[in-house]
DNA sequence: TCAACACTTTAGAATCATTCTAAACTGATA
DNA sequence: TATCAGTTTAGAATGATTCTAAAGTGTTGA
C-alpha cells in the first residue's frame, strides 16, 4: 500500500485513492488483460466503485507511463496488458480468451522493411478456435 | 461487367447496381485494404454515391462469402482486405499505412496450443515507425 | 498547520464507427 | 409482367470511448 504509493510517485502519478485501488488490483503480481469494462466489474466485486471516466483516465495514464501495454484484438474494445515484457498471445475472439506467450518466438522469412521505415514491434496473434 | 455479374452470382450474391460497382472497384486485380469510409470516398471520387449502410452491408456480405478478409489493427475502424490468401502485414498506425507480406513467413518457438483449442490462424503484424 | 493551486475525479453530454429499423425499391422467376 | 424475396437507404439507435466543466484532493511552501 505504501509500496503502491511509492510506485505511483516514482512514475510521476499522484497516488490518489482511485489509482491506488486500481494499481493494487492490476499489479498484484498476476499478469492480467483487462478492458475498461472488465476492470470496472472486478473492482465493483471488491466493493470499489470508481467511475468509468476515471477507469479510462487511469488506464491511459498507466499506459502513457509504460505500466501497461495496449492490445487491439477486436474492433470494439481495447485490452490493456499488465505484462509489459515483449510477448505474444493466443486469442479466441469468440470466447474473449487471451493467454500470454512468453516463450521466445522467432519470425523467419520477413521481407525487407519498407524504405525509410523502421520496425517498431512484431506482434504475433495466434487465433484459436473451439 | 458481365464477368462481375457472374462472379457475384457464383457467390450467391444478387448482382445489384451497388454490388457491381463495389465489386468492380474492389476486385480490379489490385489488392486493396479498405475501410467503409475509405471505400465510400473512393467510390464518390468515381461518381458512385452509395449509402454507407449499403457499403457496410456489402463489405459484410463479401466477407461472409469469403471474398474479403477482415483486419482488426486499430480499435476504431475495421479494414477489409481483398487479398484472401494467407498473408501478413506491415502496419503503421500513425500513417494508416498497410502493406501485404505475401512471402512465406515462419513462426518458430510457439508453445503448445492450450488444451482443447485449435489454431485457427496465425497473424503477424509488423508495426512500423518513422 | 494550512492556504493555495495544480492535478484528479466524476456525472453527464458528446462523438463516431457501426448496426438496426422499416419503408421503398429491384432482380429473379414463372 | 406480376409477384416476392432480397436489397437499398435515410435516419435512428447503439456502445465504447472521449470530452466538459464543476467539485474534490494531494502537494507544497510559508
Ligand atoms: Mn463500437
Ligand atoms: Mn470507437
Ligand atoms: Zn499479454
Ligand atoms: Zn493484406
Amino acid at each position: 500500500m505504501n509500496d503502491i504509493k511509492q510506485f505511483l510517485r516514482s512514475n510521476a502519478l499522484r497516488p490518489t485513492k482511485q489509482r491506488i485501488v486500481i494499481a493494487g488490483y492490476l499489479f498484484d503480481g498476476t499478469d492480467k488483460h483487462v478492458t475498461a469494462e472488465s476492470l470496472s466489474t472486478e473492482l465493483a466485486k471488491r466493493k470499489h466503485i470508481i467511475s468509468l471516466a476515471t477507469i479510462y483516465n487511469t488506464l491511459h495514464d498507466f499506459y502513457e507511463n509504460g505500466l501497461l501495454k495496449k492490445l487491439t484484438l477486436s474492433a470494439d474494445r481495447v485490452y490493456f496488458d499488465t505484462n509489459t515484457n515483449d510477448h505474444h498471445h493466443f486469442y479466441s475472439e469468440k470466447e474473449q480468451f487471451l493467454i500470454d506467450i512468453n516463450k521466445n518466438i522467432k519470425v523467419n522469412g520477413l521481407p525487407k522493411t519498407p524504405k525509410n521505415k523502421k520496425i517498431n514491434k512484431i506482434e504475433v496473434i495466434v487465433h484459436l478456435d473451439k
